[in-house]
RNA sequence: CGGGAAGUAGCGCAGGCCGGUAGCGCAUCUGGUUUGGGACCAGGGGGUCGCAGGUUCGAAUCCUGUCUUCCCGACCA
């Protein structure tokens, strides 16, 4: 194991991949752009997809699970979507392989088995699953169909980087359909809700919620709504998205519904979804030099306990009693704790190595302690250490996961606001950008040719319009015409 | 997909120009001493040098192709 972490200062991106690598998050793998989730990166995926997953049941929606494959035919039934995802599809045109003839042990696609049509390896569902749902809605009584599923998707990028973009990834997409406009329209924002919720209560990470320019839609979309985080670097990094359909799947699928008054009418669609780049935020979020930082709520592990043993067995047979019982205690509080009592490694190793892994909470407990009756606790986020009394320790652990929990968030809302400025210049807006990165609030005349010019001329898109946005009259940062509001602007991952 | 860099033991690297028995540090294994911030001593094991061709008596080294990763662009959650 190599001891040394890059900083964040030296090299952003260095560091963030050595944090992923080197906290036993995920791997490489034999295959372009896709990964291996290690077990404690698959640890806190499952714990957040537990949280999501009681959150999306809480508010009336039902797991399912559609195909990995869509037929060609269907997947061009909607085309903006289509064309939108178009570029970066995975394509199975075959459905054998055979052993060559020229070259032993080795094998071929077989000419022979090509399929008549083509299969899409999903990049996202709403084909498929709009197919399915044609079958699934007659009548106004099947209304509203809430539907989430779990899955991977693959999308051919062209340069991946762990978690924030590999050509294949999990997430959960909800797909849902509603009679009326008005209903699929508050499900769009009630699911965003619930990933504001998700990343500010569990991560620990402030969120701006807002709705999408055009320019920025999901393909096939009437309104896109998002969650945007700022990361350590001042890029942005969009979290999570919740999109109002319209009724164009509806249209494309043939989906209606007869209503009370017996009219046929096309259901109104909603998709929403969050993914294992969720993961990439968080690692972005929080983390320092010494490596990862994990809000407790989601830690895959909230409370270690490193023994320092003697010569002594008699101590250290105390000391693993004592271990033993506040295991117990702190488990009947429903915390995730280990006890590592590993011989081959020393106490600092162990220090080290579960401040890069993120830990919250770390307990040691020696001879020394038990003659005191405390133990030494460390707090990961701010690296404090303090002697904590035996009586009343598993209050004052619980405890402390809250205040790190809190803590973490109110840091990084700190650091978001600190780097939100609002800007009224073209020179200010571009040496703000290069200088001092972080959200820009800024006047925008609301063309699509605006936007565009800006991001060719600064690499910088518009983020969101924040939902409940204040109305001010301004001049567009770029042209100099009159808006009516401002929008974020920011560098993005 | 364009530009740059790299691939040699689990990890990090040297060797390559000038072809001739594959090396170092960490990790690992055994034994011992240790244990309050990444321990020490002694001994041992582990690599067809990314892959495929070619040149050669002989290739980690020279040539060609290919795959993968990283960084910078274009694309994107």
């Amino acid at each position: 194991m190599s001891n040394i972490l890059t900083s964040r200062k030296q090299d952003y991106s260095q560091w963030y991949n050595d944090l992923v690598l080197k906290g036993g998050l995920a791997d490489y793998s034999a295959v372009r752009g896709c990964m291996v989730i290690k077990p404690y990166g698959y640890g806190l995926w499952e714990n957040m997809r537990d949280v999501l997953d009681r959150m999306f049941k809480e508010t009336g929606h039902q797991n399912a699970y559609f195909p990995l494959f869509v037929p060609k035919s269907l997947f061009e039934a909607e085309e903006k979507n289509a064309e939108g995802f178009a570029k970066e599809c995975a394509v199975v045109t075959h459905y054998r392989l055979k052993t060559d003839p020229d070259n032993k042990g080795k094998l071929i696609v077989d000419p022979a088995a090509k399929l008549d049509e083509e299969l899409v390896v999903r990049p996202t569902s709403e084909a498929i699953i709009w197919n399915t749902y044609k079958n699934w809605i007659q009548s106004y009584r099947d209304l509203p169909l809430l539907i989430n599923q779990w899955a991977n998707v693959v999308r051919w990028e062209m340069r991946t980087r762990l978690f924030l973009r590999t050509a294949e990834f999990l997430w959960q997409e909800g797909h849902t359909a509603h009679a009326t406009k008005e209903e699929a329209i508050a499900e769009t924002e009630q699911m965003l809700d619930v990933y504001a919720r998700f990343a500010e209560e569990y991560m620990a990470l402030p969120v701006i919620r807002g709705v999408k320019t055009p320019n920025e839609r999901f393909a096939g979309a009437e309104d896109t709504y998002c969650i945007e985080a700022l990361m350590q670097d001042g890029k942005a990094l969009q979290a999570g998205t919740s999109h109002f359909l319209g009724q164009n799947f509806a249209k494309a699928f043939d989906v209606k519904f007869a209503s009370k008054d017996n009219t046929m009418e096309y259901v109104w669609a909603t998709s929403w979804g969050v993914s294992t780049r969720l993961i990439g935020a968080l690692v972005m979020a929080h983390s320092d030099d010494e490596g990862l930082v994990m809000p407790p709520r989601i830690a895959p592990l909230q409370v270690v306990i490193v023994p320092i043993f003697n010569k002594d067995a008699e101590a250290r047979q105390k000391i693993d009693d004592k271990a033993a019982q506040l295991i117990k205690e702190l488990r009947a509080k429903g915390i995730r704790v280990k006890y590592d009592n590993d011989d081959s490694t020393r106490p600092g190793w162990k220090f080290a190595e579960y401040e890069l892994k993120g830990v919250p909470v770390r307990i040691a407990l020696g001879a020394r302690d038990l003659e005191n009756n405390q133990v030494e606790v460390a707090r990961r986020d701010t690296k404090e250490k303090a002697p904590v009394s035996l009586d009343g320790i598993i209050d004052h652990v619980a405890q402390l996961l809250e205040e790190i929990q809190s803590n973490l968030f109110n840091r990084a809302l700190a650091f978001r606001e600190e780097n939100t400025r609002s800007i009224d210049t073209w020179d200010e807006f571009v040496k703000a950008l290069d200088e001092t990165p972080g959200f820009i609030s800024a006047h925008w005349d609301g063309t699509p040719e605006t936007e565009e010019k800006i991001k060719e001329l600064t690499k910088a898109t518009i983020r969101c319009i924040p939902l409940n946005n204040k109305q001010e009259a301004g001049k567009c940062i770029l042209t100099g015409n009159p808006s009516t509001q401002r929008v974020l602007f920011a560098r993005a991952y």
